[in-house]
DNA sequence: CGAGAGTTTTCGGCATGCCGAAACCTTAGC
DNA sequence: GCTAAGGTTTCGGCATGCCGAAAACTCTCG
């Protein structure tokens, strides 16, 4: 019942995030493939996480955060965005440089060197990415937004944020000058790209890249 | 045959940190006391160290470090004290509280970062106790020191080190004012306790702080 | 409904690091 | 030189987390 450890973090972290992007709950195959282990894997450690109340899992079938296992989620997600945000603004890192640092390091800072930070940076409520940065009580901003990915042609509005999962995806939008806050207008919308017009340039986005984009709505 | 691990960087840096303050080489016991493990996990790693020729060890003897040990331990030591240096001199720690932070960071921590942070600090060649930061390319400043607890009366010199292993004595130390530069004269030596003179008042440092500080010769 | 594909689970096993108990050396003291 | 104390090693065992192979399940398609 220890209900804390690197690993199983790193399992709250992506149910989490799964839940950030998708409606559904996550399957264990699918939580398998994110976190680079073998689905048997998956099936021993949420039956721990289970019993430790951070998630609720019947046989078969997908994995759900409890409150319990939410709390414990934000935290590890507050400190991973809080370090990447002090990585990029005091430590001369990119945003597509800065997730398998923060990877690392979100498991190994005590609570009072993550509040001298969060202190630092002067208590900052998005990272780099745009992401929200859990409070340290876990409440969050939100605005209503559209995965780019969805949106209709004629759709515009401010990027608000960019899934760090693929680095390939930062760095293709870093160089069309796309990050959090820059305005796009969909000018175009098919299952494959999305065209979109940014600082009055058109630019074209695989749907990998549409997919990652959050856009106001 | 991986040779690193944070459980072996552990005992490479307890191996190594003996060498500062003893001339004999460390016994099995003594490192597991140093490491709060049994020694029969002592037996066991060090045979695994040995393995991959990061020590030395024939049965029922001590341990050495090989070059290759030395080397990788400086290593280690060059990131527990930039740490601890980084903590102190940005972050608003004092020294007595930056261990156990370091402890946990100093197997976390990127070369990357390490460099970003040993460049913020303008390349520090001591940390906060006045313990010499090894350069990256293993070398490190050194001068001519005695201990406190083996100065005899009339010694006088300024302190170059103090011991981070027992945060009592720091505060101690802090408390009477006495940190790295600072100059001190014997009054009085027994092996008991040892009396100094600092900034003008005469100050009684019980045995255990006295085997904690570096003197310059 | 039934079969096959794909998913999930079970099972035995491996690696790391730790432990305590018992056996084994070494060495200090007589 | 011998004994006893204390340090060291061996041994079996435990916990965490991972794996692959094989069994079990689910679900979709015909």
């Amino acid at each position: 019942m220890p209900a804390n450890s690197p690993a199983i973090e790193d399992y709250l972290k992506t149910v989490y995030a799964h839940t950030e992007w998708q409606p559904d709950a996550i399957t264990p195959k699918v939580l398998a493939d994110r976190l680079g282990v073998a689905p048997s894997s998956v099936t021993e450690m949420v039956k721990k996480m289970a019993a430790a109340g951070l998630v609720s899992h019947v046989p078969y079938g997908a994995v759900r955060l409890t409150d319990a296992g939410l709390s414990r989620a934000l935290a590890v997600v507050r400190r991973h965005r809080l370090i990447e945000t002090w990585l990029v603004h005091e430590m001369g890192y990119a945003w597509d440089e800065v997730h398998d640092e923060a990877e690392v390091l979100e498991h190994a800072i005590s609570d009072r060197l993550l509040e001298a930070i969060d202190v630092r940076l002067g208590r900052p409520a998005r990272d780099p990415h745009g992401d929200a940065i859990p409070a340290a009580d876990g409440t969050l901003v939100s605005e209503p937004w559209v995965l780019l990915g969805d949106a209709t042609a004629g759709h515009s509005g401010a990027v608000i944020r960019i899934s760090d999962r693929d680095p390939a995806v930062l760095r293709l939008l870093h160089e069309c000058g796309i990050g959090p806050g820059t305005v796009v207008t969909v000018t175009d919308a098919s299952p494959e790209a999305v065209t979109v017009e940014a600082h009055g340039t058109a630019q074209r986005l695989p749907a990998e890249a549409a997919l990652a984009i959050w856009v106001a709505a």
